[in-house]
DNA sequence: CCAGACGTTGTT
DNA sequence: GTCTGG
DNA sequence: CCAGACGTTGTT
DNA sequence: GTCTGG
């Protein structure tokens, strides 16, 4: 679940995230069908700036010796968070929002084999945010990667017809202080990690989730940092 | 104590 | 780095 | 997450 | 079947 998701047009991000001009990218990716492994576009809150860049997808710890660890860690059960070695940390002080317009999940065909392709999207159509968690990590030699993993949830009754389980959408009354790197009340903040009303979204059959050419170009990669 | 894992999903 | 299992 | 590969030797 | 790359 929550392996590919869209970010189909970059207008209005801006505003939509309230980031000042100083603190983007300066260049955007956008794309049909984002995988695991490639830079996708978030926020995070420096403490005193909200600032926006890309993170890879697949969280590689400080500790790690291999950056292949990041190939396991795309997503973050909501409930296990504070417990998980990889995570405990990056919970309490570095959480982003991921930004998407929809996502992708398949599902088991009755009785036979195979899967098929959902696109879940708001039904306003409008940008939203997965809740994410964010790390630095240093290789032996080499420029540190920024690396990023998204959050799951149990399914709502919308996503329950295709999945048990969902990526976390932060409510956006909710994102500043999901990003807010002094709140370290992990009572409070899982309490912000609950599956998107049902009512606000809505789900449709496609017949492939992979339709756009990808851009492995690493120019475009411009990792945050603090 | 050291050694080894550190994750999720889905499937059995 | 920190936790778990042996 | 899915899609696609899954291998070596030796030659250019 | 299982691993790797995107």
């Amino acid at each position: 679940m929550c392996g590919r998701f869209t970010l189909t047009t970059a207008d209005e991000l801006e505003e939509r995230f309230g980031i000042i001009s100083a603190y983007l990218p300066e260049q955007i990716e956008t794309s049909f069908n984002i995988a695991p492994s490639q830079p996708v576009l978030s926020v995070i809150h420096d403490g005193k700036n909200k600032r926006m860049g890309h993170l890879r997808w697949g969280l590689i710890p400080r500790w790690a010796k291999d950056e292949k660890i990041g190939h396991k860690l795309m997503n973050a059960r909501a409930e296990t968070l504070a417990e998980k070695p990889s995570f405990k940390k990056p919970f309490q002080t570095q959480r982003c929002l991921i930004i998407a317009d929809g996502f992708y999940e398949w599902k088991k065909r009755d009785g036979g084999k195979g899967k098929q392709p959902y696109r879940i999207h708001l039904k306003d159509e409008k940008y939203f945010a997965f809740a994410g968690l964010w790390e630095k990590w240093t290789p032996p030699t080499g420029e540190a990667v920024f690396s990023c993993t998204i959050i799951t949830t149990e399914a709502n009754e919308l996503m329950n017809e295709i999945h048990h389980r969902m990526p976390v959408i932060i409510n956006p009354k909710d994102e500043v202080a999901w990003l807010d790197p002094m709140q370290s009340n992990t009572n409070e903040l899982q309490h912000l990690l609950r599956p998107y009303p049902a009512g606000d979204m809505q789900a449709y059959p496609v017949s492939s989730a992979v339709s756009s050419p990808k851009n492995n170009d690493p120019e475009l990669i411009k990792p945050i940092s603090i």
